[in-house]
DNA sequence: AAGTCACT
DNA sequence: AGAT
């Protein structure tokens, strides 16, 4: 595993934990199937202005935002077709943190399970593999004010978010609006974990610093974030 | 208000 | 630039 930081509770930073191969072959996956479906622009609830950000989805479910609101569906709001497949290093990422984030939780030392933390596929992951991989793109001048993430029906998985491209200044908070709240630099192969007390923590993108990286070659940022949306069916033995 | 702008 |  990369080096682990706790950011606040809840909050973990693992800088470089994409080697650039490994970026490279993310970033080809993303533009290949987000230029052939085509990038869409969320609008505003009620008053549908624009984000600064385009957005594009992996996943059984994808999040969409428009006049009627925000909300998960299984289609491109443009042409209704189905989101792609999520590449397979994420669900890989997904595996591997998500399993990390309930030791942390539940307080265990992570000695005492580690012969256990692989990496490895095996059925019992499928009961709690991500649903939905929002892509947000930003240009040199995109910005994401600070939001929760509360359009899912389960809060109790985390939020695991893949920096690709350019550096951005990342803020987090707490889950109270007016909290206080910390920055972070976040580069090319960085991943960013919250959950738990921070499931609902407040956070943002307050700028992109251009000509930062050379992994997209029209520049900007792009951030992948996994997250797990309805109820997990129960596990049976 | 997942916007945009303002002020310290 | 950075924090709010």
């Amino acid at each position: 595993m990369s080096e682990e930081i706790l950011i606040a509770p809840g909050v973990y930073y693992y800088p470089e934990y994409f080697d650039r191969l490994l970026q490279e072959t993310l970033r080809d996956e993303i533009l290949s199937h987000a230029n052939n479906l085509g990038w869409f622009q969320p609008t505003l609830p009620r008053w549908g202005t624009p984000f600064s950000v385009k957005m594009f989805n992996f996943g059984s479910l994808g999040w969409v935002s428009d006049k009627s609101g925000y909300r998960y569906q299984p289609t491109h709001p443009d042409s209704g077709t189905k989101w792609p497949p999520i590449p397979i290093h994420l669900l890989r990422l997904w595996s591997s943190l998500r399993k990390r984030f309930d030791r942390l939780e539940r307080g265990f030392d992570k000695s005492a399970t580690d012969t256990q933390d692989s990496i490895s596929d095996n059925q019992n992951d499928t009961f709690d593999s991500p649903e939905a991989c929002l892509i947000n793109y930003y240009g040199s001048n995109a910005k994401m004010g600070l939001h929760q993430d509360r359009d899912e029906q389960d809060l109790s998985a985390p939020v695991i978010s893949v920096s690709l491209g350019d550096s951005a200044l990342f803020r987090i908070g707490t889950a109270e609006r007016k909290g206080p709240t910390q920055s972070l630099k976040l580069h090319s192969g960085d991943v960013l974990m919250f959950g738990g007390s921070a499931r609902l923590a407040f956070h943002g993108i307050d700028r992109i610093y251009p000509d930062t990286s050379s992994l997209l070659s029209e520049g900007g940022r792009i951030n992948l974030t996994l997250r797990r949306v309805t109820k997990p069916a129960a596990k049976i033995f």
